[in-house]
DNA sequence: AATGAATGAGCATTCATTCAT
DNA sequence: CATGAATGAATGCTCATTCAT
């Protein structure tokens, strides 16, 4: 019996997943926007009524696809922060280091993080929002303790607001810079070039500059 | 309906203006969406087809909404930059204060700025998006030239991009903090305290802190 | 409205039917243009969207009325050459007498033949264009070769031919002679006579001369 | 005085003669749609409404436009008659020669006169459509009583209605053969073959056969 | 007479969601 | 549970025509 609910759970786990599966390939292949629930139903080999099933509105279906990312960013930035640093210059070469690399390792999040607030104005219950949001700040607070450890001089709190303004520059350089291969190719003029920087060069120059000015005397 | 005609060429740019007004409004009301076309026709007193003789599509409406808005907040920062420093810090100081200053002049900046990506990639001449992009990127040149001026160590271009980082941090603070009033009511838990911290307390700390770590020796 | 589910592959053919047929009595009811999808869907009893689960685009709704109409004509005209005829004047006899029986049988097709035209050059995928050509080209070929077991001393490819110019008559005749009622009331002077010629007796004789000049000695 | 409105109906005829020009040419360089009227005006350098000072309806323009070519087809048919001919074979050669000469002449005759019916049936006032006929028929008896003294075992009318044939077969022949170069571009089949005709070489043989039949005996 | 700004009904099409099967 | 047929409001946009200037 209790051998049946697994196998059914398992299903329903692997359903939920091909929808999300689906849905992210159908995202990151296309344009800033949100796939269409027949495009997804296709995509996962579901039909459209199944969706329902397991979400409610298509904005939730995003939504736990933003979960999930937000879920193993901040897993591979806890990774990094387990280990203590000893000083404010290693914790900076430390933790820009590990969070470059979870961030290259993780290229769909910044796409994904830059929707967050739209789709979570849109057509979704408050109350799932606000779910999101507590999850995120949990994990925040948790991660700026550790943050905290190695970086006693820091007042209870900073360390999560340290991060939050990590994450800030993460995705305000991220839109600054991004731009579609189209347009890239049409930016031939010298003038362009400030635009043209590679996010990822310029992103641990930004962020080291600001962990410089937030920790120095 | 206001079948009032636009002869003259001021007549007609006041009227566009009216168009740009009503879809500013629109947008500033409702969710981070460009308003439809019938409800900006609707809100400006015209008829939709009207809409057609000022703009070609939706989306440049909106992109002159950007431009009107970048102008005023681009105008704002020649201002505060045409007063030379002399030292470094005297800069980051009057800067700082000049910066907050103007954005507080221009609340709206951080809404339209934020769609900028997803309206340049949506239903938009290429050329269009091109020449939005060229007329930016001269005046960060151009500005961050008067950068340099004051900061002499800084190299060719790095005023320019001094100012990039800036706008970077400007438009990703604003992403993290903002938050529908509905949605803000809701979180009422100490945790959530991170994320609702004032945006323009929040601003000056940050840039301050990597405008530090940017000049500092 | 008529919320009944088609869900076996008959019901949906009889949806699709009353699609088609409901476009076809707009189309012979009115002016010569293809009907709006809101009036067809009005006509067929079904929402808007519900016709774009039948067929992809409106005129892919006009061009399977071709079709069908096209199929009819020309399984009838199939139908009539199945009877080998020995002498030339016999096959011209035989074959009037049927074509005409046919043409009457199937009133229709000379106004939908005569849309074929503007129909394929629409908002109509070329390849599915191409599709109704071959299938035309294919039972012209097919049927041209009936009519050279008739007419022996015609070679090969001339039975399709033949039928080509038959039918290019056929239509063009009907073109020259077609006349709303409206118009035709208001042509009461002895002039118009030519004008207001009988379709189905004006083109035995037509046909029956081309027929007698093509195949006689 | 009587200069003055000279000069003032010379420029009001010029003006008509540049709007149907305009019209004209965009007929020819598009698809088989009457452009619109927004075109008309920026094509021909007037505006918009003044296109209404001297035509009602749009269909009114392409039905001048059509008039004249209809006239001026009718004149080289008038020309090619005025010889007369004393055998019928004669008649036939001398005829088919000319006729093709004419048409090759005037090769947008065969797309204007393809459209008369849908826009004799639009939005037009009747009486205009019937004017039109009229004309038309006219010419028909007139230049058809021409013909009727080449062929004096003709009766009274039976010129008209050969020449009315002759016109059919004209126009039915060419829409059956009409495609647009992107798609006779994919009918690279040998099937296709009946179907790519060349318009001009079919068109005497159908047109001889149909005179031969109907002259002989 | 000429203009061209303004209109607004009309268009084809999309798509999140529902619910009978 | 799962399906997918059906919905219909909503979208951006066109265009013949009008009429104040």
């Amino acid at each position: 019996m209790a051998r049946v609910r697994a196998v059914a759970d398992d299903e329903k786990l692997s359903k939920r997943h091909s929808i999300l599966d689906a849905t992210f390939r159908l995202f990151m292949d296309n344009t800033n926007e949100l796939p269409s629930m027949s495009a997804i139903a296709k995509a996962s080999g579901l039909a459209k009524g199944t969706l329902y099933l397991y979400f409610r509105a298509k904005e939730e279906i995003f939504l736990a696809l933003l979960e999930e990312s937000f879920g193993r960013m901040l897993d591979g930035v806890q990774g990094v922060l387990a280990v203590r640093q000893e000083s404010t210059a290693g914790f900076i070469g430390a933790f820009l280091g590990g969070y470059l690399g979870v961030l290259r390792g993780e290229p769909s999040f910044l796409r994904l993080a830059s929707m967050t607030n739209s789709v979570l104005e849109q057509n979704l219950d408050p109350e799932i929002a606000v779910k999101f949001k507590k999850q995120l700040a949990v994990r925040l607070q948790d991660i700026g303790s550790m943050v905290e450890t190695s970086l006693p001089h820091l007042g209870k709190g900073e360390g999560a607001k340290l991060l939050l303004h990590v994450y800030a520059i993460t995705i305000g350089l991220w839109q600054v810079l991004d731009c579609s291969k189209k347009i890239r190719s049409m930016l031939d003029d010298e003038i362009f070039s400030v635009l043209l920087a590679d996010y990822f060069e310029e992103l641990p120059i930004v962020l080291g500059q600001t962990l410089k000015g937030k920790l120095a005397g």
